[in-house]
DNA sequence: TGATCCATGTAAGCCGTTACATGATTGG
DNA sequence: CCAATCATGTAACGGCTTACATGGATCA
């Protein structure tokens, strides 16, 4: 019967869709630049398939609305059963949360690294930080109090404190950079065992 | 020439070998326990034979050592070439770092949750952080100053910050639970257009 | 005695991205 | 006039996970 767990695709197809009728293309513009983008970053190569499996699944229904001059638009709709194996699949043991950086790897080999690398890694991650904070804070229309404002909290918590950190270190960073310790980089090494 | 970017696992493998031999069996737990799991988290159906390919370029060379009843080992090491890819790798302009959260869209439906869901949602979210917070401070052997102390820094701040958060909002976060909105569900909603 | 660690590898399959194919309309 | 937006889909390809295959040694 629980038809085992969805796709993290159709499972972000379905909390959009949880909130009011949407079409493929409006999804993937929503998990973008809406606050689904934490949770999975969906292609439409990804969202239409997704669709059109949850709708011979019966959790969403069709209804093609046709234009003039354009490609008919597809709306679809949740159903009950879809809101039913939404709840389901959000009761079951959540998967960890996953934090991937490209950034810290460039950090922890920072002495080296090219100066310049490593600065224009900082700055470019900064911008990153900025424009997220940005995004957040610009786009909650919740009323404080809402489940919408509290995960954004949560994400201006992380964000602000990895710029914090950012700025008060990143000079020391730029500092270590360039100055390959002499003979560490393949030296031989105790073999692993030695490090315990 | 420049053998175009190197996959995230062949990329891990060079990181670890740079600071000395080891197996792939030692590369996969050091993936795991040291602190390149905010990198990727590789499986050995990944780096055997991301490890035979780089030994194929020569990036890396293979010594095997037989051992008495147990499969020999086959150590790698990093060369040249492949101390100077990972460098040409690390200075390419960085993708962005990624955030991935199951927990935060169950806490964004923390509504139409039964309590009992949010709340192990939470609890399971915080033993988590705690845990990763435990592992960070734990294995920090770096004396201060390094590029090692650098990004453990970094990740505790960032954990410490949600960790926080986390304990100063979760108890909103289950109150609201359990009490869907009437009708907000799935009312035709006014068009996405609409909220603009 | 049974689980865990050491140690290497292969094969099947899933899930997703990228690129392609198409094309009118609107805004700068 | 060019770019972006709206709009749907397919096909090929890639990378990683899971499970399988094997098996002695060590520890509780």
């Amino acid at each position: 019967m629980v038809a085992d767990a969805l796709s993290p695709v159709s499972t972000l197809c379905l909390a959009i869709l949880y909130r009011g009728d949407r079409t493929g293309y409006e999804i993937k513009k929503e998990s973008v630049e809406g606050d689904y983008s934490y949770f999975v970053d969906a292609s439409y190569g990804s969202i239409y398939p997704a669709l059109a499996r949850l709708a011979g699944d019966g959790y969403v229904t069709v209804r093609e609305e046709l234009q003039s001059g354009r490609p008919s638009r597809k709306i679809y709709a949740i159903t009950d059963a879809g809101r039913a194996i939404l709840v389901e699949a959000l009761s079951l043991p959540p998967s960890p949360d996953v934090f991937r950086s490209r950034f810290l790897l460039v950090a922890k080999f920072a002495l080296e690294l090219p100066v310049s690398v490593v600065e224009s890694a900082v700055a470019e991650r900064r911008r990153e930080l900025v424009a997220e904070l940005d995004h957040l804070r610009a786009m909650c229309p919740d009323e404080p109090g809402t489940a919408g404002a509290w995960i954004t909290g949560y994400g201006v918590a992380c964000l602000s404190a990895s710029l914090a950190y950012l700025d008060a270190h990143s000079e020391r960073l730029v500092a270590m950079a360039g100055r390959p310790v002499e003979g560490a980089a393949n030296r031989p090494v105790p073999v692993p065992d030695a490090a315990e």
